[in-house]
DNA sequence: TTTAGCACTCTGCCCGTGAGAGTGCTAATG
DNA sequence: CATTAGCACTCTCACGGGCAGAGTGCTAAA
């Protein structure tokens, strides 16, 4: 691989797109024939076969083997998406399909992100996900407190975008269910309307004052405030669409599949890639081997922000083999994620 | 497959048990020969093939073509399961790993779920699954009311597992929330205690009675209620491992993994296996054909129900291959089953 | 009733062969 | 000088024969 890549030639960039586009149908490696051919016999296959040995040697292509055919590299791909597909918007009748799929679920949340996974796997006929990534800024909207037993209590967390989480506290003392309303109360009004990680901060910086603790029912409150916020909450995955990958010819190694799903199942690595995703804050693809998880290292990533009014949220995407249609999935996440966070946005005012 | 399958006598009894425990072990079709080796050179192989040619006529095996070794039929496993195994309990060493590992769960209810399924999983070598049916005889602990938008309430419900679910409702009216917090309490005097099924009865009991109607109130808090549990909430499935199952050499077929995994997130398609197996009220063993979705057809299922108090909560199990160590994985089940309800019921005093 | 022996069958593997696809190189062409 | 036609070469893959191995079913002997 060099530094700067070599900027190519008109006729490389002909070549290198159709090389791509038919690889990406074909799923088999692509001789310089039907190249020449599909240009409308306007060049031989001799030249189009001078052509593509500059591109192996650039490192765009590669060959399974001598006399075989080329196949994209990773670098190939890069360019492809970077400045040589044109991207295939969506046809009406899609958008229409997504957009009644998503108009019943106007805030419900989690019944949203799902539904956003099936689609995305649905329509890229890869895996679909939705990334919901620490929730350090969603805004808190309420917190409720429910006595379960003697020293179990149940804290109930609602986001001004209508996410629902909750935690088991175990306290020292026992805190009868009269008592947790009034510090419920109290809480509420404390934090309302404040991110979770300002909530973090003031609770420190409350539980700091010493004053604080001559109020019983403050102290009270702050002590259940840093047990259930302490920690940081993290990101959900929801996941859909797995089933679609073991179709791919790329995934006949048995092993590499096995791995690729114990992934699939732990979350964490996948939380990993928003990291990576969020960073930039649009939609970003990441192909095959610029894959910092392993796993994923013959995989592909298409994945766009989304957001709850002007806060981002989360991301969510398309993982699929490398040769899958770019051109195609791109505007698919695009459009996804923003009528996901149209509909985040439509609940809070 | 017949009426009444002939008792067999000990030696055809011993020669199956063995055929199954290679099979099970080796996964290759077993010969007479190394049936007749097992028993310490008892019987020459002449005599095993005999034995074998019998259990194949009863229908407890089966070659693949003439002159490969014999492989068990779904009736041999059924067979085996019934009477021919031994079932081999837990290590210490298991039994202590899986206590340790719930032992903090203590309440959380889906944290236990989902451990329960890797645990299962772990331990077998295939999928595990939890499943919560539909929570009709779930008691209620607690409902609350957050206003989330003008015409729109989250409701939540806290049951006295500790299990937290919750709906969003759209209302035709705009209610504050200082109205909501009203009707919660309203709603909780109510329905605290009830199990859910006796909540929805109540609900329409009560919207029948007109002079109810003359409390607004009271009308309110029925007609969020009848939003919120007028359907039947459907049951969760959990599921894990399903990485497990690549790797059995029986799942070379891409389409048949294929459809299976399609089934795997298609919740519903579990749920209803789940039926079939509240209906009896222990550790259930499905083999091959014997069950009723057909993406599950090659595959066996073990599973046991698992309580809180004395109500039927749901059931958990494994996933796997027919080709399964029933002999370990139904202990297995058998103990998870156990400490699962251990746990729920030690939460509701 | 059990066992030894034997002929038979079916699979899996190795290996050589040949067709097919595609390349790289060279020389001819516009 | 870029392009093309031609050709020898290489590599894969599918096919088929041959062979070893495993296992059976049957028969006859113990």
């Amino acid at each position: 691989m060099r530094e700067t890549s070599p900027e190519l030639n008109e006729r490389q960039r002909e070549v290198l797109r159709a090389t791509i586009r038919q690889y990406i149908s074909s799923a088999e490696p692509v001789g310089s024939r039907s190249i020449a051919r599909k240009y409308g016999f306007r060049l031989s296959s001799a030249t189009v076969r001078n052509v593509m040995a500059d591109l192996a040697e650039f490192g765009f292509l590669s060959q399974p083997h001598t006399s075989a055919g080329r196949v994209p590299t990773d670098l190939g791909y890069r360019c492809y998406v970077d400045s040589l597909m044109d991207p295939r918007p969506l046809t009406r009748a899609e958008e229409h399909l997504i957009e009644r799929r998503f108009r019943p679920l106007q805030g419900e949340v989690e019944e949203l992100m799902r539904e956003a996974t099936k689609l995305l796997s649905n329509l890229s006929g890869s895996v679909g996900v939705v990334l919901v990534p620490r929730m350090d800024h969603l805004t808190v909207k309420r917190i409720e407190l429910v006595h379960l037993s003697a020293d179990r209590v149940l804290v109930i967390l609602v986001t001004a975008s209508g996410q629902v989480h909750h935690k088991m506290v175990v306290l020292d003392e026992v805190i009868p269910q009269e008592e947790l309303n009034r510090i419920a109360r109290l809480l509420n009004s404390l934090v309302e309307g404040m991110s979770l990680s300002q909530v973090r901060q003031l609770v420190v910086r409350r539980m700091a004052e010493e004053k604080a603790m001559y109020d019983a029912l403050l102290r009270c409150a702050l002590t259940l405030g840093q047990k259930s916020f302490a920690e940081e909450m993290e990101g959900d995955v929801y996941i859909g669409g797995t089933a679609n990958i073991i179709q791919q010819p790329e995934f006949a190694d048995v092993e590499k599949m096995r791995s690729l799903f114990a992934a699939f199942e732990e979350k964490s690595k996948l939380v990993k890639i928003l990291d990576h995703c969020v960073a930039q804050q649009g939609l970003t693809v990441i192909i095959g081997s610029e894959n910092a998880v392993w796993e994923l290292q013959r995989l592909s990533v298409v994945m766009a922000p989304y957001w709850c009014g002007e806060h981002l949220l989360g991301t969510l995407g398309v993982i699929g083999p490398t040769r899958m249609d770019y051109s195609k999935i791109v505007p698919l996440v695009d459009y996804t994620a923003t009528l996901v966070s149209r509909s985040l946005s439509a609940v809070v005012p």
